[in-house]
DNA sequence: CTTGCAAATGCAATAGTATTGCGTTTATAA
DNA sequence: TTATAAACGCAATACTATTGCATTTGCAAG
């Protein structure tokens, strides 16, 4: 990862209170290389220095998700899945039932959907995030 | 519950081959009595005649799950929670970060979204389900 | 109404996911 | 360089959900 993109995320910690820490910065290198969102676990079994502690890593989790550089999604694994955020962006995801297929969906119309559960909503004024995730079959999987 | 109602459900079950039980029914019950998804455990505490194993329970969520008359929602609490489901409607949630405050949204643009999702994609061809929820402050917490 | 049997139940054990407490180590700012 | 709050690693524990198996039951066939 370029010098630039770890001063960045550095940058986002600090600005939380958060220390920059090795096990961090390998996380967030390990997780700009993913492709899919994904659980604990998996990044776990993919750490390169040594092992991490698996309180270490929820706890480091924890952190790059307060600092918004990670989010939580939830995919129906039965476990939490995260990935790497784009600033300024976001995205939701397709899932193959079938396979496990993951695609990323950019389109997301995502404030004309908050202004329309405003405008239906009698104990709400505003919004801060939504989940979304469709469910289908992948053509592999469609046959 | 009306007689007429109890029947509806027990056909939607029968017609996928699973019986019909006193369990399934007191869920059924108990479910549409609820004004917000709940979790297996909430359930059991809310149970009337004597006591549910909690296996049975979620073996009996799975069930009704698979009939189409219960659905999974995840609010981010960490579970699985559970709600009774409108025959051909479809509706998400608002959820208040601060107080917990849980209101129905109703106007889901679903068709157009799925559309919109699939037309984006490369990967996929039909989309059958999605989830969609809300996360902002309510009045209340809003002050 | 009886009977046969697949499905469902209850209990015990276990798996999987995530968190808490605490003593030690470390990042950061003074 | 030093002080200190934050983070780390390890052990224990909590919480959520599932599996295996002996027993019971819904329900359809006769
Ligand atoms: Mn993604
Ligand atoms: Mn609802
Ligand atoms: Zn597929
Ligand atoms: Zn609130």
């Amino acid at each position: 990862m370029p010098r630039s993109n770890t001063e960045k995320y550095a940058d986002m910690l600090r600005k939380q209170g958060l220390k920059v820490t090795p096990q961090r910065l390998e996380l967030i290198s390990l997780l700009t290389r993913l492709k899919e969102p994904m659980s604990a676990h998996e990044i776990k079994a993919k750490w390169k220095q040594g092992d991490i502690d698996t309180v270490t890593l929820y706890r480091a989790l924890d952190a790059l998700v307060d600092a918004g550089i990670v989010q939580r999604v939830d995919l129906q694994h039965g476990h939490t899945d995260y990935e790497l955020l784009v600033p300024g962006e976001h995205h939701h995801h397709l899932v193959c039932t079938d396979c496990g297929t993951i695609e990323d969906f950019v389109g997301c119309p995502g404030k004309n959907m908050e202004k329309l559960a405003l405008k239906s909503s009698s104990q709400f004024v505003s919004l801060r995030e939504h989940s979304l995730e469709f469910f289908g079959t992948c053509k592999t999987c469609a046959v």
